[in-house]
DNA sequence: CAGTGGTCTAGACCACACT
DNA sequence: GTGTGGTCTAGACCACTGA
């Protein structure tokens, strides 16, 4: 569907099926070369996020490998949330904006399993230099510039989360409390950030213990000083391994649970 | 590598590549029945933890499908940690027993990166009446037999874990202390079990909380009443879905925390 | 209908582990 | 060397989507 032809692409692969190591000296299989490619791209902003890429043919031919080739390279972006696959349409790239990716890195659930509504509730928004504890989570130096958000999140219109957040300032310095007021709806901040700042946010960790409850919390979250609660610390990369947000939210789990497979 | 060649397996395909679906219903790709065949195989315990199964090549001819049918099978199972591949060796059973998997849905890690030696304490072993909430956790009637393990987990033997267990009696009927006891320093339960009873344990689902540490917690885990502790509650899964385990375990989570990576 | 991803095959060769 | 999984190709056909 004719997407513009001339995109960065570095030179097709010079040999055909020769990328093949010569001995071994740090083989990397063909796949995982083109694969390199197209997370370039990505991370260059080749695409729009829910972009349609180029087809599996013509990308075989842009690069000269075989359409298996570059389908086991797409395989593996889509099994990371990269890049999503649809059948008889296309492959686009993964975007908060898909239903599906809503609220993809809240574990928190309800007990019983209503679905219930969410609203985020802003409470401030300023610049703020980086102490050192955040500075690492960002991989900035302390002292420099950070973003700093302050929201309550609702489930049904009752107080769950509290959170503080903290946004590298180069690339959110523009964000203001209005521009949140506006969002309160969508809770899905990640979808806001995508389309507004055109951050795509990839993967995250999230580091877990029991607290208790501090004034401010207590306060916000309706609970008793004192009251256990869960705390939940996130770090959000973007491509490239690139850390560019961090979370420390308080949950109040009288009624919710954090939800988690492991495999 | 002469495994045992008349391994149950139902009849090959009768129809070669065309196994594919006549028209739409219910379209089940070949690699997907080839799956299910070995899925099949491993629950009805045709070969044992650890073991090597057929080449490829074998189970390719056994089946009259093409090695990369089979391959893609063991592919998926392989993601589920069903299976292990090992290039130059061959495909193995997953097994708790490898070293890789101790401790495989253990998600608490010290704040410090430093490793820790992990030590289990058991505390008591005795058939019990399921309970509602533990006989909806392990799909039995209240009242049906389970077997009940209190125990205490030591990170370089401090006490950071106390947690009860609750097993299917029917599997795990001639569980003692004694038993447990001697497996103290092998703290993965799991291998175990996986030895002495023939049960692998495949997946697993936690729900947390904060909860405040009462009596009997706060005693074992050396922390004030009312202290703030992670309750995880842990399902844990044999083959075809089969519920076999679960945990309720309280988690002292000052110098610790719940680590989990979102994707 | 044409175009996309999804499945399957057959055959070649590479990387790795053992003997 | 032999046997295993790992990579790559070329070509065929199926399933799904939308014009």
């Amino acid at each position: 569907m004719a997407l513009p032809r001339n995109i960065v692409f570095p030179p097709r692969q010079t040999e055909q099926p020769a990328a093949r190591s010569g001995g071994n000296p740090t083989f990397s299989p063909l796949y995982r070369q083109i694969k390199d490619l197209l997370l370039r791209a990505l991370s260059a902003g080749e695409w729009a996020a829910g972009a349609l890429i180029p087809s599996e043919t013509e990308l075989a031919a842009r690069f000269g490998v075989s359409q298996g080739t570059v389908r086991k390279a797409i395989d593996e972006m889509a099994d990371e949330n990269l890049l999503v696959r649809r059948q008889g349409k296309g492959t686009f790239v993964a975007s908060h904006d898909d239903p599906r990716a809503h609220y993809r890195f809240l574990r928190l659930r309800p007990d019983d399993g209503r679905v219930e509504q969410k609203r985020s509730l802003p409470i401030s928004c300023d610049v703020r230099a980086a102490d050192a504890a955040t500075a690492a989570a960002l991989a900035i130096q302390p002292g420099d510039p950070t973003v700093a958000v302050e929201r309550l999140l609702c489930f049904d219109e009752r107080p769950i989360i509290f959170e503080a957040i903290f946004l590298r300032a180069e690339i959110f310095g523009e964000l203001t409390l209005a521009m949140l007021e506006q969002e309160s709806r969508a809770a899905s901040l990640y979808r806001f950030f995508e389309q507004r700042f055109g951050v795509r946010m990839i993967r995250a960790e999230e580091r877990t213990r029991a607290v208790r409850a501090e004034a401010a919390a207590a306060e916000r979250l309706n609970v008793p000083i004192s009251a256990p609660l869960l705390l939940v610390e996130r770090r959000t990369y973007t491509y490239a391994d690139r850390p560019v947000e961090w979370r420390r939210g308080f949950y109040a789990t009288d009624q919710h649970h954090y939800y988690n497979e492991l495999a």
